[in-house]
DNA sequence: CTTGAACCTATAGTTGCTGTAGCTCCTATC
DNA sequence: GATAGGAGCTACAGCAACTATAGGTTCAAG
């Protein structure tokens, strides 16, 4: 039996995180003693690092739910654990492609930038210059 | 002289998130009609169209709060504006650096994937398998 | 003068936690 | 058995940066 702040350390999560999973229902609800304090099994510190680790790959919370379930029922076909890694594949190619374009500019606008005041500064300039940028949306963001 | 909407349209923002940066003090109280609705001017347009702009390169407000600043005030040195955009450029590159680690790890687990059922799949697994994992503290998520 | 699109305020929700206040509990030591 | 203090408890507020909703008002065209 582990109490939460053991959990906590094993799997570097913080106490309030595991008590936020359980709120929102990736984690079970424990048993408790009789002072109400919450007191784990095994099973429970090896779901907890299921979770953490997707999430250290980046996968959101609701990708993470359906991977637990799977887990939890191993006569299931793999292929929906398939796609939803690959789903995570797609949606980090996308976002480094995103910042890659990023930093081209911010490399870019920097290079450029001979120093002097805020009025000939090329950082500025670019960041006012909305030539290439009024009315048509981009996304980026993040 | 320019409703919300009309600044909303030209510079690919929502109408609500107008009224936000105003709300956080990063666009200027606009003058209003008898009626009570606002009316902005060329400026409050270039204003708001800088905000974008940064926003799109991932300048985090408070960052595009000192570049406005900045930009107000033509006479001041330029290095701020440039140790700005370093400290961007570098959070950019640090994020592609986690994320081509992290899709690594996920190309890795997908090729690994042979089908079959959830108790045999390698994404499953590798999930599960806390062994480099558990106590050692990473970052990364995200 | 009427219609309806666009505006208004205020508030709650999003994602994934993190921090705080003000308690109670558990366990080691004396 | 008493006590100290580290760890646990609940409940709620806050972060970034918006987005969405409800329920009402205004503006401009026909």
């Amino acid at each position: 039996m582990h109490t939460i702040g053991t959990l906590a350390r094993r799997t570097g999560t913080k106490v309030q995180t595991i008590r936020y999973y359980e709120q929102i229902g990736l984690m079970p609800e424990p048993g408790r003693t009789e002072g109400g304090q919450r007191r784990y099994g095994d099973v429970d510190l090896d779901r907890l690092a299921f979770i953490r680790h997707s999430r250290q790959l980046g996968f959101p919370l609701e990708a993470i739910r359906e991977l637990l379930d799977l887990s939890d029922h191993p006569a299931r076909d793999c292929g929906a654990a398939d796609s939803i890694a690959r789903r995570q594949l797609r949606e980090v190619e996308t976002r480094i492609a995103r910042l890659q374009a990023l930093r081209s500019e911010l490399e870019r606008m920097i290079g450029e930038c001979r120093g002097g005041t805020a009025s000939e500064c090329r950082v500025l300039e670019v960041l006012r210059d909305h030539s290439e940028c009024l009315a048509d949306d981009h996304d980026a963001i993040d």
